[in-house]
DNA sequence: AGATAGATAGAACGATCGGTATATGCCGCC
DNA sequence: GGCGGCATATACCGATCGTTCTATCTATCT
């Protein structure tokens, strides 16, 4: 029998999963229970809730799973962008989609001082910097602004199936996404 | 000296800027603290706080002031659609810009029976067709996956912009709508 | 004038929020 | 063998949440 997690891993895994499908307005207690850790052990480990929610986004790795799309893709930077849409359409075609969990807490919280602001900061630069490169690779005259247009596509896929079930937008940036590899100096 | 708006009028105007600056998890009290209004007329008029908030995204006029900047664009189709990022660029460079008001209550409000929902997706759907018809005066081959493209642009720009301040995503994706209007059938 | 509808002020409701305090149990380490 | 650190369970805190209630006031219409 595998040795059950600690508390902290507990914690980060009944937060991640809450505060998606229920938003980052969970409560305190849902957590816990689904945790199954008392209560002291949150303040503990992460200071307060804001402190956990920070730390569910740092430690969520979506930068390594944006990586090893890429990678199962190939060398070609093209063939392996347009694995990242292929992929969105995948994951914004699940019932359980509920949009961009950093999008999410951007726009959930409110105060500028909440230190999840600096994660989604960091992951979105974090995501810039994987997409230039990519565009470098390719010859693109200005991977950076290239990038730009290929987080734009990215936000906006991610925000548009939330909002309009049925409809295939990873589909619809894919083509935009080609139109960005066009580009010629 | 003007008279001074009815209640409901005040809670509405009072619950759009609440809701925006502090998002919708804002308190009633606040709302009815700034509309100066009584408690009870909040309950007599919405029916509770979802009623206002579904009320605020419904009055919104949002496909009205895109209608707007349309028709201050001219009458070239390409140019009107241009006009719109270029009014997004405007927009997203505010320093009180909090990201789509729309996009923010579909992430913020996870209780799917919420009757913001509804609004959110009449929104959605109005400014569909108001791309879609633009595309069809421009003779697109494929409108309807255009104004997806479109969307997913427009919504891109919007939450990009909430998590890279600094970037200009509106002008990255001003070039991508071009594109949607060089497609040829 | 009287009636009616809408607005006001404010108390109070139960529930839940994030966070703290107290007390006990379990474990490895010196 | 006792000690320190971590985890547990639970009670409790003040604050705030959305909502309901009572009671008073005011404007309009008949």
């Amino acid at each position: 029998m595998t040795t059950r997690p600690g508390p902290r891993e507990r914690l980060l895994d009944a937060a991640r999963e809450l505060t998606y499908s229920q938003g980052v307005q969970v409560g305190v207690d849902a957590i816990l229970k689904q945790a199954d850790v008392a209560r002291r052990s949150l303040y503990q480990h992460f200071g307060g809730k804001d402190g956990l929610v920070a730390e569910v986004l740092r430690s969520d790795g979506g930068l390594d799973r944006y990586r090893q799309v890429m990678d199962e893709a190939g060398d070609d930077p093209r063939e392996r962008v347009l694995a990242v849409f292929d992929e969105l359409d995948a994951i914004t075609s699940q019932p359980s989609f509920r949009g961009c969990r950093y999008t999410a807490a951007e726009l959930t919280l409110t105060d500028p001082g909440h230190p999840a602001h600096a994660e989604v900061r960091a992951f979105k630069e974090g995501l810039h910097r994987l997409m230039a490169a990519e565009l470098t690779r390719h010859g693109h005259p200005a991977p950076d602004a290239g990038a730009d247009q290929l987080l734009v596509l990215i936000d906006g896929v991610l925000a548009h199936a939330v909002t309009r079930p049925g409809a295939r937008p990873a589909l619809a940036a894919r083509a935009l996404a080609e139109a960005v590899f066009a580009s010629r100096a």
